[in-house]
DNA sequence: GAAACGGCAC
């Protein structure tokens, strides 16, 4: 045997090593008769290591094994770095267990930062990464890195886990760790928040964190900060966000600006999304592929699939490639529009360009021809997407058990749904299709099967029973279901915004009776009702017609502390006005004047609304131009009644000097130029300048109208009450039909039938009507249904 | 390193 001194230079044995080929292995230096000792060994895999070449290291130390050859804990970290550089963590996991107390071998915190990152972001497995996390603060005393921690946070916000996001957080927070946490940490954390539905937990870290200065926020974390408030629906506090970047002195990005302009058009304003990606534009900020989809799927979603091919062409002009999502966002607005041959051509160039279908874009075209009620067709995209190996997921059938149920279909809806493990949507759906055909036992029995099933009822849910009971009269039923309700979730300890949403969401429903028990209920829970509840209700109690019981809230609300501003005076005002009651507002008016608030456009497009529903153009005009001094002018719609009220009382001239007024105001063009931000704005606004100049009023006013109809889809700007009464006087006279009668409600009625029927305000009998259809009140509606019928009948 | 987009029920 050769002398081992003749290697004691381990430069010799790396030169040796590198010049022989690659399949030379120990076993070859041994019958070289080459002994080396440890330490050159641990330099020569230190040599290895360096040069990347992991599984030489793994091999070598194979072949010492097999030799008998022991190494030390240097040798022990080559090789567990060796295993993680290959990506094998779970043997080098082991191997780090195995000599766990067995050698002097005690792997550096980089080691198990490796370990640590590895099973995190490489094998996605954040839980395992934590239980080594916590075994190395335990048993090593060692710690990872920051960053470690931070990638165990990121991970586990991402997959929604933040009661794991929590406690890696405090262990990073720990006495003993005390890491700083960044903008990553913060920007995942809020995001993680938001992506389990909890926004408000995700606004009140932000705070947490910023809060003592301890963490500037970057545009990411701010971002991320705006996405929870649109969530929560509070995309107004944004401009407060934006001033407080720019006092930071952030540069803003296309990311904060689709954030903002989602949160807008999540929020139904299509106005204040464009208004924003104008801002965006000017701020020299470019559009991508998802800020353009964010756009696309609003207007689609908003019934304005044409501007949104619009911004598709658009799109494409810019050199952007538009992706799945968007066309799906496309064929969905066909979609709903009825349209479907259209949706089937986007559906198939989209096949034609090579983009691979997905379970989205056939669930959004199953749904589509559901819609039209051919569920053959349904079905046979069922098949295709089936044979083109696309799984079905719960999602799609039940788009097609909504869709039997739509067209009555119900007992294959159950079929399909015995078929399949259903969840709170299938469930939702099939007691919706119960109630509309008064199945009310059958609903009942299915209401009782989805606890056995652990299917727990959501809001949805409880909000379709409470409306199923309600519109068949059963208003006991109703009461008790939405107590359960309550009782149930007391558990999650819904905060005061949710609140709000389910009081608005009643009101809506025409709930306002149980909005309001709600609203009784919140002091027992010691919640504090927020100036958004008083202005949900106010807004409602006003849309609604209840003038007097708006007044009072408003004197409550004052009493509590809260400033009302000009948007809460503003409903009061408008609702007084939609009845031409002019005098009660002019007093809220001159209530507002004198509390330092200012009017804005839209205190005075109601008061020029009243005079205008009056008839009464010279009030109409005179409070123009009273506002006018005051620098205030109306908006488009207060524009528009005031052009069109003096249109049809034939005062042509000034019809078109306030038109041409119109013309001039920034807002009005910006809104105008908003609807045809993209394609031929300069047309429609030189088009209207033109129609002005000629004295081409009503030709100008259709075109209006039409801009109308595409900015406020839900607000009612077109006086043709007619036809959209019609659909609703038909449920009302199916429900009446079918009421029991009952005397004491008669004489219980809080709703003066009579007054109401005075109002010219056929919208706002047709609300009435609804209301009172909903809450089961079925002989009051009747009484203001003939009323209505009678007064159009005269009016006519 | 992180923040933005899609389908079903009221």
């Amino acid at each position: 045997m050769f002398l081992f001194r003749s290697f004691s230079s381990s430069s010799f044995l790396l030169t040796s090593y590198s010049r022989l080929s690659k399949s030379v292995s120990l076993q070859t230096l041994f019958k070289r008769g080459f002994t080396p000792t440890l330490q050159s060994i641990n330099k020569f895999l230190i040599f290895l290591s360096r040069t990347q070449r992991f599984n030489s290291i793994i091999h070598f130390i194979s072949q010492m094994n097999s030799n008998q050859i022991k190494g030390n804990s240097q040798t022990h970290s080559i090789f567990t770095w060796a295993l993680l550089k290959l990506h094998k963590f779970e043997e080098a996991e082991d191997f780090m267990n195995s000599q766990m107390g067995k050698t002097s071998f005690s792997p550096n915190s980089r080691l198990f930062d490796l370990l640590i990152q590895g099973f995190c972001v490489k094998r996605n497995n954040p839980e395992r990464a934590l239980l080594v996390l916590k075994s190395c603060l335990r048993n090593y005393g060692t710690f990872p890195c920051s960053f470690t921690f931070c990638s165990l946070i990121y991970s586990f916000s991402y997959l929604g886990y933040m009661n794991r996001a929590v406690e890696v957080l405090e262990l990073m927070t720990d006495q003993n760790v005390k890491y700083p946490f960044d903008n990553f940490v913060c920007s995942s954390v809020i995001s993680g928040f938001c992506k389990i539905g909890k926004p408000e937990l995700a606004i009140g870290f932000f705070e947490n964190a910023t809060g003592l200065g301890a963490l500037r926020p970057n545009v990411v974390s701010f971002t991320a900060l705006l996405s929870a408030l649109c969530m929560l629906g509070r995309v107004n506090e944004v401009n407060d966000l934006v001033i407080r970047m720019e006092n930071e002195g952030l540069i803003f990005d296309v990311i904060f600006y689709s954030s903002w302009i989602y949160g807008c058009l999540r929020d139904g304003s299509l106005l204040e999304a464009l208004r924003k990606h104008r801002q965006m534009i000017e701020r020299g900020i470019k559009m991508d592929v998802i800020s353009y989809t964010i756009l696309i799927d609003g207007f689609s979603k908003e019934g304005q699939v044409e501007k949104a091919v619009g911004i598709l062409n658009k799109m494409i002009k810019d050199g952007l490639r538009p992706n799945l999502i968007t066309y799906t966002a496309i064929i969905l607005g066909f979609c709903k529009k009825g349209k479907l041959e259209e949706a089937f051509n986007v559906f198939k160039k989209v096949e034609d360009i090579g983009i691979v279908a997905d379970e989205f874009i056939y669930a959004t075209l199953i749904d589509g021809v559901c819609r039209r009620g051919d569920l053959d067709y349904a079905f046979h995209l069922l098949e295709e997407m089936e044979r083109k190996g696309i799984k079905p997921t719960i999602v799609t059938y039940n788009t097609i058990i909504n869709g039997l149920c739509k067209v009555g279909r119900t007992s294959e809806a159950d079929e399909v749904s015995k078929g399949i493990l259903g969840d709170v949507v299938t469930y939702s759906t099939l007691l919706h299709a119960l109630f509309m055909v008064g199945a009310l036992e059958d609903a009942h029995a299915l209401y009782q099967a989805m606890s056995e099933m652990d299917l727990v009822a959501n809001s949805v849910t409880y909000c379709t029973m409470i409306d199923g009971y309600c519109k068949l009269g059963r208003i006991e039923e109703a009461l008790e279901i939405f107590d359960e309700f309550r009782g149930r979730n007391r558990g999650i300890a819904p905060n005061i915004v949710t609140y709000n949403s389910l009081m608005n969401t009643l009101c809506r429903q025409g709930c306002l009776v149980e909005a309001f028990r709600l609203f009784d209920s919140l002091e027992k829970i010691h919640l504090a009702p927020s100036e958004v509840t008083y202005a949900t209700l106010i807004d409602n109690l006003c849309k609604e017609g209840f003038l007097l019981d708006a007044k009072q809230l408003l004197e409550r609300m004052v009493l509590k502390g809260f400033n009302p501003s000009t948007r809460i005076y503003n409903f009061l005002i408008d609702g007084y006005c939609k009845l031409g009651r002019m005098e009660e507002a002019s007093k809220f008016l001159h209530d507002l004047e004198t509390t330092c608030l200012k009017p804005d456009e839209f205190t005075v497009s109601s008061v020029i609304n009243g005079f205008c529903l009056k008839g009464d153009m010279e009030g109409a005009l005179g409070q123009f131009f009273k506002f006018k001094r005051q620098g205030i002018l109306p908006d488009f719609l207060g524009f528009l009644y005031l052009i069109r009220g003096l249109c049809t009382k034939g005062r042509m001239e000034e019809s078109r000097s306030i038109l041409r007024e119109m013309l001039q105001s920034k807002t009005v063009l910006e809104l105008i130029n908003g609807v045809d931000s993209e394609v031929e704005s300069e047309s429609v606004v030189s088009l209207l300048f033109s129609l002005c100049e000629q004295g081409s009023i009503r030709e100008a006013i259709s075109i209006l109208d039409e801009i109308g109809s595409i900015l406020f889809p839900v607000r009612s700007f077109s006086t043709d009450y007619g036809s959209r009464t019609s659909n609703k006087l038909y449920e009302c006279e199916a429900f009446t039909s079918s009421s029991k009668q009952n005397d004491s409600e008669m004489v219980e009625n809080s709703y003066n039938v009579g007054k109401i029927s005075q109002s010219l305000d056929f919208d706002f009998c047709y609300s009435q009507i609804a209301s009172l259809c909903s809450k089961g009140e079925l002989q009051k509606a009747n009484g203001v249904l003939k009323e209505m019928l009678s007064r159009s009948n005269t009016d006519s």
